[in-house]
DNA sequence: GTCTATATTTTGATAGAC
DNA sequence: GTCTATCAAAATATAGAC
């Protein structure tokens, strides 16, 4: 349905449950019922849950560098596009509330599983890294720019980690304002 | 051995295990091997797995508020001890890089499984976040006390997510400092 | 490509001897 | 209080029919 190839259906349905359960919690059952298949073609098109794991991360991979893309062509400013950063807390407040940041969940549980496909999934970070660093960049903040990027990344973590601990939509938003304040240093006369 | 109960030591054991590898990962198994008994020895001491969850919660919020109240007596002013609460992340810093921060780390956890005890696990965050209240309000900072609790909260679990994915100690230093600078506007003539 | 068995292992949990 | 079985359920994974 919706001319998705079956194996596309897995990662959609895995990567949506290894967000909302977590990826050990997750079976197989769980994701063949979602997408409505049995247990047995699961390994037509997976060999193993590791195997499904980095389909899923290359596909958040992949999804995040379209939306930096995007963040990138929409915000001609690097000081709107890391202040678009910073309100993805807002715009997926709920399901931060619900589930946590998916990136900062999955690599906090699979450094505890000590998992080998844990390398991967700090790509992740590092990609939202590695962009806000070049945004400070491009405001002229280049010897700080690295440590900058940290700082905001950190930020956001914390934030996503508390929302999910206290459902506080308040405190989100007057943490995102002030996160806003602060970058309003590094932006004008950058 | 050391006089402690076989019960003491399964909590001991399930909340070193719980903090390094994660609740659903951790078995019976695996903590009975590391108190050296029987799997069926357990069930004398804990019904459940669940059973012992509560019981290192409860452990847990026990050495919290001995944690507090001993930063209290060894520091007479509300910012030495705030500095105290941010400085764990100095202190602990090697066991916050291989397995991040205990609280967020358990509470993310069973956020995802949607597990009973997570209002127990909370009660953590609550102890750290009602006992920095009361410091910033003990500085005159009454009505925004609450407020700049979360905020060194989440200043502290953003610092320890991205301390355990990058195990960077120089941002785990610098972050520290810039917190502590941030601190002191709050603590001079407040 | 998808299905229905089925194998294997592990897990949480119980029964009963000592 | 601790042990040795043992159970039942669930998990990952495989074999083979269609």
């Amino acid at each position: 349905m919706r001319g998705e190839t079956t194996r596309a259906q897995i990662v959609e349905a895995a990567d949506r449950l290894f967000y909302q359960q977590g990826y050990e919690h997750t079976s197989f059952a769980a994701i063949a019922e979602a997408v409505r298949i049995s247990r047995g073609n699961f390994y037509y098109h997976f060999k193993s849950k590791d195997d499904i794991l980095d389909a899923v991360i290359s596909a958040r991979l992949a999804g995040t560098r379209q939306l930096l893309e995007r963040w990138e062509a929409e915000e001609s400013e690097p000081a709107g596009r890391i202040r678009r950063f910073i309100e993805i807390l807002l715009t997926n407040r709920a399901d931060i509330q619900s589930y946590g940041c998916p990136v900062g969940t999955l690599t906090t549980e699979l450094a505890k599983l000590d998992h080998a496909s844990l390398r991967e999934a700090n790509g992740l970070f590092t990609l939202f890294r590695t962009w806000l660093r070049d945004q400070f960049a491009l405001l002229g903040h280049e010897t700080e720019a690295d440590a900058l990027a940290m700082h905001v990344l950190a930020f956001t973590q914390g934030v996503a980690t508390l929302a999910n601990a206290f459902r506080d939509e308040d405190f989100i938003r007057r943490e995102v304002r002030q996160m806003c304040d602060w970058l309003s240093q590094y932006t004008e006369g950058g």
